[in-house]
DNA sequence: CATCTGACCTAGT
DNA sequence: AACTAGGCCAGAT
């Protein structure tokens, strides 16, 4: 659809889409280095607001394979209720424990670093 | 129209 | 090492 959003901002919330996509399954990333890797630094905010809206996107977006750069499941309170981020975490093999996620040390998937994009 | 908040992070003190 | 402040930008009040 040809929306009226700015050309910046659309390019934006198309790059988000593209990485979170890329997240193999089993495994995590976080805003700060999704927000980096599309040179974005900083904006790690922009990030969770676009993921937001990524609930009625097709191909569906794994959103829930995002966390903050703690393993905190902070965005969890914004899923479906029939669809909790943990569970779907959880299906995928990643282990969650009191909202965080178990080893997220070994699970994050930095695009930059392990696919060196750009 | 002004101000604050938000699925956050980095940098400075 | 702990705390504060700033940045990102769009939506909500």
């Amino acid at each position: 659809m040809a929306t009226l959003s700015k050309p910046s901002a659309d390019q934006f919330r198309n790059d988000v889409y593209a990485i979170t996509r890329l997240i193999p399954v089993g495994r995590v990333s976080s805003y700060g280095s999704i927000a980096s890797s599309i040179g974005a630094k900083g904006a790690a905010r922009r990030v969770g607001w676009v993921l937001n809206g990524s609930f009625s996107v097709v191909p569906a977006i794994p959103a829930h394979r995002v966390v903050n750069r703690l393993g905190l499941l902070t965005g969890r309170v914004h899923f479906p209720e029939n669809m909790p981020m943990e569970e779907l975490l959880r299906a995928e093999g990643v282990a969650v424990e009191q909202n965080r996620v178990v080893n997220f040390e070994e699970l994050h998937w930095d695009p930059m670093v392990e696919c060196e994009i750009e």
